[in-house]
DNA sequence: CTAGGATTTGGACTCTGTCTAACTTCCGGA
DNA sequence: TCCGGAAGTTAGACAGAGTCCAAATCCTAG
């Protein structure tokens, strides 16, 4: 997809099992179309930006049934704060811990089969490669 | 250090360069004796247990300091708490979502070296791999 | 013993996120 | 077209982690 619309957006609501309402699509929309981080206050101030629209309550819920769906995926960095990621495909993180900047690691090539067996009776639900960085001085 | 007394963590806290006080050591004995990830609030309730003894602004103020002096190390897993982990060295960490339970991953053999050039004037803090599992069903 | 810096304290406060009960919207059937 | 119920949205109260602040306490050097 290489153009982001509310048209396309209510696509890939559907595809994915999600009613397309407004509000969602609005908010699907914020995320995907900046190719960002966000976090929930910031997906509110995006989506409220001209004229209030939409409530807290409903970007949370949003945001939680979008994950549940498998649509975003959640970064947990910042202790503050959860942020969201519209690129659910294998990647990794890069966050600068001064500006809280969170950025992709792309070209992506880190040997995790070098990790040991895990315990009986579990299954992984994600990798997450945090690497975490500072401005020089 | 085999075994972990009050008085070895006196020590422990001045060759980290901080001021051995009662309520520091009780704090540091609580990490260090059980060597487990503990939150906030387990670290107060631990160390409170027979009769209060220590409020909640210095159990944070102490964590807070322990980070900076490099004593502990901070495990961001859950969006809720932060965990701490009196283990320093080079390890990274295993985390059951629906119990909430963090173990360490020793024995580890990850290659980190794959990881494309950083960008120009950063350095990094810490790289932290987490996997998440959860109960198979 | 005393003064002053370091440390600790309770409590108010902030912030992210959840919950609830009421309200609105949407849609299918008569 | 009208009705009713299910799905979705809302404001605001609430919960829990963590911070802040001014006052009280605890060293320790002199």
């Amino acid at each position: 997809m290489l153009h982001y619309s509310h048209d396309n957006m209510a696509e890939l609501l559907r595809a994915h099992d999600i009613n397309p309402t407004h509000q969602r699509i609005e908010i699907a929309y914020a995320l995907f179309s900046r190719q960002e981080h966000l976090s929930a206050d910031q997906v509110m101030a995006i989506v409220n930006d001209r004229h209030a629209e939409t409530s807290k309550a409903t970007v949370y819920n949003t945001l939680n049934l979008f994950l549940e769906k498998g649509l975003i995926r959640e970064v947990i960095v910042d202790p503050s704060k959860v942020f969201y990621d519209p690129n659910t495909g294998p990647h990794h993180h890069l966050y600068e811990v001064d500006s809280g900047r969170l950025t992709d690691i792309d070209a992506f090539d880190v040997r995790i089969e070098g990790l040991p067996a895990l315990p009986k009776g579990v299954e992984t639900v994600g990798i997450d490669l945090i690497v975490r960085v500072k401005r020089t001085a």
